[in-house]
DNA sequence: CCTCAACCTG
DNA sequence: CAGGTTGAGG
């Protein structure tokens, strides 16, 4: 019930005591409070960040989106989708589960008897994508049943001569409503166009009919199903398929309140992403890596400091107008389009007076000097906006 | 054994 | 940033 959260005393003497230091450069006074239920000053950030129209410019995961979007097209116009194995190909390498591979194999001595008649240095079967394929098998048979299910719609509630010939055209896997859509649109971009296209359809209060009104009306009604279908296996595959960048992005701004995220914080955090331990680890990964670039800035400026003859500790702070606090913006903040929040300073500067502690003192000479400083910096972790909880956070913050 | 994080490399 | 390696710890 301690309202004044009692990490270490480091952490808040960072900042409390030196106060003449802090406050040369400090603008609000920490608005991260460390305690449990602390409240973030979400509310107030960045007017000017939100301005920016490029707010985590997903232009890959609309490249991406486009590619997909290109399967499934591809997956409702040809009946063998040879098409899926290039999926993802190049970008994300694939995660192969890593198979255990028990190697306790060998009761039989001698003679290696690989059963693998593969060619040699490469993996067995595995080669392929991970579960995307599995996924679009899925989301294709969907399609199919939606197919039929349309089918059968058109055969029972609808007399009009017009609908029996659009089932007999309607081959393995081909259907003329598709091609419809496909030629009104701008051939790449299914997704954005069409959610506009079922809006079109469903205002347009009346079109030439050739078709009885049933039969209109019905083949609308199939449109709809059907570009809504695409939009949700689009959505469901690009889910996909693992990590984009922008929860690459997510990740680095979540830095700035967490070094060392559990796995089930980063599950908490990212609701949109299926976790498995390919996703996971790669996620600890990459907190793993932003860790090392953070330490890494920290020693080498704290070397800096000594050499540069500072004696205090506390005359080393990481202030928004510092080289050091530059360095560490341009990494985890890129566009400098979220406000890095004071707490990360005050960790930073931490971090860096601890760097510069064992530098002074010689500790570097000690292999795991390091390790103490982890020990302590691991602690100081801060709770993380509930925004961050969104999965489209900090994406679309307009959306509506 | 297995996991995890630091470390090193490309 | 991802891979691979290593050492500590459960």
């Amino acid at each position: 019930m301690d309202p004044n959260p009692s990490l270490l005393s480091s952490p808040s003497r960072a900042c409390a005591q030196p106060a003449e230091l802090c406050m040369e450069g400090r603008r609000n006074p920490s608005p991260c409070e460390q305690g449990r239920d602390s409240s973030f000053s979400w509310n107030q950030v960045p007017n000017s960040s939100l301005t920016d129209p490029d707010w985590f410019g997903d232009q890959q995961v609309q490249a991406k989106r486009a590619r997909v979007e290109t399967i499934i097209r591809g997956m409702c116009l040809s009946p063998n989708p040879l098409v899926l194995g290039s999926v993802r190909a190049r970008d994300s390498p694939s995660c192969p589960e890593k198979a255990r591979e028990r190697k306790r194999k060998q009761s039989l001595p001698m003679q290696q008897n690989p059963p693998k008649p593969g060619p040699a240095g490469t993996h067995g079967s595995k080669k392929g994508g991970p579960h995307v394929r599995e996924q679009l098998h899925m989301l294709k048979q969907q399609l199919r049943q939606l197919q039929e299910h349309i089918l059968q719609a058109a055969e029972s509630g609808n007399s009009a001569p017009g609908a029996h010939s659009a089932k007999q055209r309607n081959g393995y896997g081909r259907w003329p409503w598709t091609m419809d859509s496909d030629q009104q649109g701008s051939g790449g971009d299914l997704s954005g166009v069409e959610k506009h296209r079922v809006a079109e359809v469903e205002h347009q209060p009346e079109e030439p009919r050739s078709l009885s009104s049933g039969a209109r009306a019905l083949l609308e009604i199939l449109r709809k199903e059907l570009t809504g279908a695409v939009s949700q296996a689009v959505d469901a595959v690009l889910q996909k398929e693992g990590l984009n960048p922008s929860h690459l992005k997510k990740a680095k701004l979540m830095f700035f309140f967490t070094r060392y995220p559990s796995s089930n914080l980063l599950k908490a955090y990212f609701p949109d992403v299926q976790f498995n331990r390919c996703i996971t680890s790669q996620m600890i990964k990459w907190f793993s890596n932003f860790r090392e670039f953070y330490y890494i800035q920290m020693e080498k400026f704290a070397r800096q400091a000594v050499s540069d003859g500072i004696k205090n500790p506390k005359m080393l702070l990481v202030l928004r107008d510092s080289e050091l606090f530059r360095a560490l913006n341009m990494h985890y903040n890129k566009g400098n389009d979220f406000e890095v929040p004071d707490c990360f300073l005050e960790v930073a500067s931490l971090t860096l007076q601890e760097f510069f502690r064992a530098v002074s003192a010689g500790k570097d000479s000690d292999p795991s000097w390091k390790k103490p400083i982890y020990k302590i910096i691991s602690k100081l972790d801060s709770d993380i906006p509930q925004i961050f909880k969104s999965s489209s956070y900090p994406q679309e913050p307009f959306r509506n």
